[in-house]
DNA sequence: CGGGGGTTTGAGTCCGTTCAAAATACGTGG
DNA sequence: CCACGTATTTTGAACGGACTCAAACCCCCG
């Protein structure tokens, strides 16, 4: 699994500028002056990666830092048992590997594409620096750090608390801020990024259940499926599910 | 839930200097130039608390942060249905808070004292202040917050993928570290700083399923407990527990 | 039209939970 | 120091959610 390219896989592709980026201001580069976002961009390469592509590997020695440009990236951690679990989902305007920069270790997880996806690379060095100029970006990625750091301790909680019917609308609410879209009839509809499979990753469960509980949300009329096609015709529904009126 | 107190609860005790401190130098402090110790010294103050005192509540807005300078603290988590995990245990040397600090919410857990405690409690505005001088200890403590949310991770993979037996024989060993002690004859032992409770809430699990674990352990002749005394005659029972040889 | 992956369904099992009761440890006041 | 009441821990029996293994199904693509 040892990895030590200095240039990340993926097709390379011809580089837009940061300053043009529509994702900047959501991310930590926010923090950036503008002089420093052009050397952000000049230190930066694209790459494309098709579905089901790996970014790197869990173990890989870190190199740099990605941030999604277009797609969806899941990041994967492996224990020595071969049990995996689909930690996070990256989307556009995220940033990849900032974690490992600091703990200074290998990659701690796998990236891999989900979607088709465009990635801009960032090398260590380069973000070593522009982190010594500039120290409104460190504060920026510290927040940034702490607040994941909270929310795998809720994923934490609620994993080890809640049955998988309530996680699974959990991770429907949570995906509906980016992949929902309303319809007419006030019905919600999102296409999920996910197979079966990444589901129960993410759930920490098995596919099979992950398609009962599916089915048992059906039966209660909270959601209907189709492939990855989720109708949602009430969402206070949904919403029952995570937090039942006393 | 709420409180907004700027001093902690706890008896407050004579201010040893942090300079002479024991820990400092495994703490994040140790980033410190001499002169910034004297200026945390200080800032900061002493506090006693008794075994099951709480220090602070998840929900009360964020003072400062705590150094533990004596004995163990818990910090758990609630979720809305009452749900409890304990997330962590604090030991001499730790800091407790700096991820509220920068994530900017309020307190994210319950800090309770799990033995006699002494803390050291520094104020969020003079903590802001250290940190505006002293670059190095925000690197130090981006570091802390990387390695954490890692640890989050793996703790999670673990409570999601690994039965409760392996989750025990894993506590065990982290708890080696802190409270065991090798014995003439090459058995260890370790005098646990925690209730049956509270195992069960590190582990995910119910005090009945903690007994019968232990119970099942000490079947198979891998530990020997007597209340909160854990004998362990042969280390390398316990790691197969954990590491099965393939 | 015939694979082949992902998905669904089914049946049986196991681990951990729940509820309840018994046993043990613990602290307090006599 | 002992007796008592309370809290914690252990044990037991029954239940249930999620897992495993296996087969059927479906859909997409060649």
């Amino acid at each position: 699994m040892k990895n030590s390219r200095s240039k990340p896989v993926g097709q390379s592709k011809p580089t837009p500028a940061c300053f043009a980026c529509q994702w900047r201001d959501r991310s930590q580069w926010c923090a950036l002056e503008p002089e420093e976002v052009s050397e952000l961009s000049e230190k930066k390469s694209n790459h494309f990666y098709t579905p089901g592509q790996v970014v790197f590997n869990q173990g890989d020695t870190f190199s740099g830092i990605f941030c999604v440009s277009e797609g969806t990236v899941s990041l994967r951690r492996t224990d020595s048992r071969g049990n995996t679990i689909l930690v996070r989902l990256c989307h556009a305007g995220d940033t990849i590997g900032y974690r490992d920069f600091f703990a200074e270790t290998e990659f701690s997880v796998t990236a891999q594409a989900v979607s088709p996806t465009t990635l801009c690379f960032f090398p260590a060095k380069d973000f070593q620096a522009l982190l010594n100029a500039s120290p409104a970006l460190g504060m920026e990625v510290t927040r940034r750090l702490a607040q994941d750091a909270g929310q795998a301790e809720e994923a934490l909680l609620r994993s080890s608390t809640l049955p998988v019917r309530v996680r699974m609308a959990h991770l429907l609410l949570a995906l509906k801020e980016r992949y929902g879209q309303g319809l007419d009839d006030g019905t919600l509809r999102l296409v999920l990024p996910l197979s079966r499979q990444d589901i129960a990753d993410l759930l920490g469960t098995r596919p099979e259940t992950v398609a009962r509980v599916i089915h048992s949300l059906e039966i209660d009329g909270v959601t209907r499926f189709s492939g990855r096609n989720v109708l949602i015709p009430d969402l206070d529904l949904l919403l029952d599910e995570v937090d039942p009126e006393e």
